[in-house]
DNA sequence: GTTAGCACTCAACGGCATCGAGTGCTAACA
DNA sequence: TGTTAGCACTCGATGCCGTTGAGTGCTAAC
């Protein structure tokens, strides 16, 4: 049996109504939709086909036909086109992300909200992998007699600080020389470099050891921690207005699941940079989200650094908008964070 | 009528029973309970006393009987003993906050988390207000050559830095002068003091003008934007597990208001500086969470500057222990944030 | 190949009886 | 006078139909 065209159209048509109401749709009520002109009786028939195709689902003899993942499969990868967003709504983007984001966090956390208000499912950004990046300046600014603020610079133009312990009694022009010989001997390297040139300078240095040993300890922490730590979620309560979460224990389970932040980086990660890349359903590994589907993008910083954005939502989302609003956010991320730092 | 001794044993058992059970508690389970050397009977005619008294409601005539909010107030304002935590408690708290917590960022995250998992209710933490704090330290560090950042610390060892847009050509000396400048004039004052000394430095400065607005812009903005920014919600899921939200709907409602912080934050604030605060059911001004309460505690930092801490629950929440932990949390807090910075 | 007709299926819904935890009242008791 | 046993009553919860209606598959006619 061959999928033709009328058999194509009204799959299509069942998909569209699914994403739209979460009922599972009868032949009459197909057969009353437009630009059906044909009979209920001759849908029936081709349901009962598509769905010996494996392309339609039954919940129970009496219901309608509700799509089945391979039909999803099909609709993403053929159906869509994508439609461009109306001016109002990428207007409404830029009034999420033109907000004062220069900084990395600001952008991956702004670029969620634009994500979830836009769709109405649940947003993922994750930062650009810090290991991938080469360092270019650091940093030491003293904030008071035993701690100072570690600053680091990378190639991708992402700023990462954290607070170290300092021996008490350095003076700030002190830090600021230690800071220059630091950049010098660092730039260029990524992270396993750096941990090697490290031994290194402790070796030829014998001053400042534990100074040195704060830095170091410091910057391996932030970099490995930016693993799971740079990820942000938003519009998690999003899903409970859709029916499929009606029952409070499937939302309290699926917003636990949003909670493990480390089971749910992996997938993210997995899908970088590939342009776009789409799991439906059981496709992605984590069974709490076996009836979820997840939309992802990728947005590029400098130097082909590049992190990613993606959506979680029922199976049935609407695949069409996702890809477009994602492909629109990711872009303008892009563009933030590439331009000029 | 007076509250005698057994109708108050009564009625401490009543809400200790509901807090348990969500349950409305009847005469019979009541009798039953160890301790209660009463017929059903003769608690019934109790029961109806203190609910002519105004404690109890009757959620309809065959049903037990619930503690009103008169019973809970009672309640928190005689009965609390807040027992101290075991030691298994307090080792598990202090396994969320002595992971690498020296920024106040991390610390009030990680206390939330502490805060949370310890209660399983919902944890608010807000960062004590920028704008009673003073300036103590002003650094500008070069980044690229068109952006840098500028790192601000205070008196009570709050560090906040914020990627400004600097004028090319300025060198990296160059902005460690004008540092240590700004740390000059503007060390001791607050943010009002701030913007008037700019306005001087402006008149006696013909250079630097551009620099100079990006460092005000900058710190005016992070100095505002932390009134409702440094708030940190944790375990909004928790509240899905009690029955009280077993409709979709309620829970919905519910972590909408915890998305729209700006409600959130005065509430917390207002009950900035008391050591604890307990507003039950509508006591809170926040029609949608007329049936929660929200419990705040006080942490400190150096120099009397205060943040608040707090627990969002049901009306029937476990108070003692809720207090128990806010005690203890705050004071952790507060050593964290007052030691040596 | 398409459509009308028809018997059949089955979740959803509403009515109805039952159950049981709980109450208030009264009368007996210590 | 306070406590308790007994009893009739209330009312939400539960479970059991019968009905309804959207939907199906099959068959026969167009």
């Amino acid at each position: 049996m061959k999928l033709d065209d009328r058999k194509w159209m009204i799959l299509q048509a069942i998909i569209d109504d699914y994403i739209m109401t979460a009922v599972p749709v009868g032949s009459r009520t197909l057969s009353r939709k437009q630009g059906m002109g044909v009979s209920p009786a001759t849908i029936r028939n081709e349901m009962s086909d598509l769905e010996e195709l494996g392309y339609l689902d039954q919940p129970h003899t009496s219901a309608g036909r509700i799509p089945s993942m391979k039909a999803y499969r099909l609709y993403v990868d053929q159906l869509l086109k994508g439609s461009p967003l109306s001016q109002q709504e990428t207007a409404r983007i830029q009034s999420h992300l033109n907000h004062r984001t220069a900084q990395m966090e600001q952008v991956i956390r702004k670029a969620a909200q634009a994500l979830s208000d836009m769709t109405q499912y649940t947003a993922l950004v994750v930062a650009p992998q810090m290991h991938t990046m080469r360092i270019v300046r650091v940093q030491i600014v003293q904030v008071s007699p035993v701690s100072a603020l570690l600053v680091v610079v990378t190639d991708a133009g992402m700023i990462k600080d954290s607070v170290i312990r300092i021996p008490e009694g350095l003076e700030s022009d002190h830090l600021y020389g230690i800071s220059q010989m630091l950049t010098e001997q660092l730039t260029g390297l990524t992270l396993a470099e750096m941990r090697q040139k490290f031994s290194e300078i402790f070796k030829n240095l014998k001053e400042h050891r534990r100074l040195l040993a704060s830095v170091l300890d410091a910057m391996e922490y932030r970099m490995t921690e930016s693993e799971t730590g740079e990820m942000v979620i938003d519009g998690g309560v999003n899903l409970l207005h859709y029916p499929e979460y009606a029952d409070v224990e499937k939302a309290r389970n699926f917003l636990a699941v949003l909670q493990a932040k480390d089971k749910l980086y992996p997938l993210l990660r997995r899908a970088g940079g590939v342009e776009f890349s789409i799991r439906i359903g059981p496709e992605n590994d984590i069974p709490e989200l076996s009836e979820c589907s997840l939309v992802t993008a990728t947005y590029k910083m400098q130097n082909d650094v590049h992190g990613t954005l993606g959506i979680i939502g029922p199976t049935r989302m609407n695949y069409g908008r996702v890809i477009s609003v994602l492909d629109y956010i990711s872009k303008a991320m892009s563009d933030l964070l590439s331009g000029e730092n």
